[in-house]
DNA sequence: TCAATCAGGACCGCAGCGGTCCGAATGGTT
DNA sequence: AACCATTCGGACCGCTGCGGTCCTGATTGA
């Protein structure tokens, strides 16, 4: 299937849990309000934390904050810190196919990973957090949402 | 990661292929021209054949013929045959997560999914095929790279 | 010193994917 | 009618990677 992993999915949960209340949090904490078991929110946790979304506070009372705030957080990178770069194949930006040499679609699936690289980082945990299903299409709704809204057209114009 | 299977990536390439000449076209035929590996490809080819996306010719001197042309086949189509359904989370249009119940995101990516939805809609295989994707020379998102303050998701949307 | 908490792994069961193979149906060819 | 090429549908299997658990330190406040 096209999807991404779970753990993907637990790690914007997180996120926006974190986002819900000030100071640092523990992962039982967190484990808790979320009804995700523990081990899997200390993975994630831990995860984020080495990707820089998050920083940590070791010791007796230590936890998790967020290292930025939540509309500062596209889709992309959280999904890039859990399941690793976005490569819809394996001959896109560095990957190497092979059959690289000798397949005629070397190099085409480029724009569509470009297309949906650009798609994840226009939407920010922000957006998902308070945002209304199918609310994207409301004009209203568009027009105040823009922070790194110039990804895309850069994207689209080295193609 | 956050990837397409490869026979999904083997089906845009043979359907390519099957464009390239009229008429019917053998699995091993195809395989030779493609270098995919002969089983693979007819394995898939019964899939695409099933999802209606080619048609069949069977007996002798039989083989395979798109059922429409390229630029009538979106990416998404192709992977919805293949891969099934675009679904990124488990709570996403019909699908039912465990803790739907008690999840706070539940609901919040279908709008993240409808976007990456209506991008691979936008792309035909015969955008593919010329390299320069049809979609991006679309008014809709060219136009954002002038107004400014357009977002990947509304120019998506627009698709 | 002690308790709480994170860090960084090792570890495992298992679904699903990539890939192979075979028998049966089908429709030309002779 | 007999034959052959080719597709069809499914069974089959090894293996990767994911979801999930657990353990052993390191770090810090009480
Ligand atoms: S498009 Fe061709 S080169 Fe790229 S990953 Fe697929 S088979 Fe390999
Ligand atoms: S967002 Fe929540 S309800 Fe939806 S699949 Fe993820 S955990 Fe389940």
């Amino acid at each position: 299937m096209f999807k991404l992993s779970k753990l993907t999915d637990y790690a914007v949960v997180v996120l926006v849990r974190l986002a819900r209340q000030d100071g640092v949090q523990t992962s039982p904490g967190i484990a808790a309000a979320t009804f995700i078991p523990e081990p899997t929110v200390a993975k994630v946790l831990k995860t984020l934390a080495g990707k820089g979304l998050v920083t940590s506070q070791r010791g007796a009372h230590g936890g998790y904050r967020l290292a930025r705030p939540l509309a500062a957080i596209p889709v992309a990178d959280v999904i890039a810190a859990i399941d690793g770069p976005i490569a819809l194949t394996a001959c896109v930006e560095g990957g190497s196919c092979e059959s690289e040499r000798l397949c005629p679609m070397h190099g085409r699936w480029d724009p569509v990973n470009e297309a949906i690289d650009a798609a994840l980082h226009g939407i920010t945990l922000a957006d998902m957090d308070h945002a209304i299903p199918r609310a994207f299409r409301e004009p209203a709704f568009v027009a105040h949402r823009d922070e790194s809204g110039a990804s895309a057209p850069e994207a689209v114009a080295r193609l």
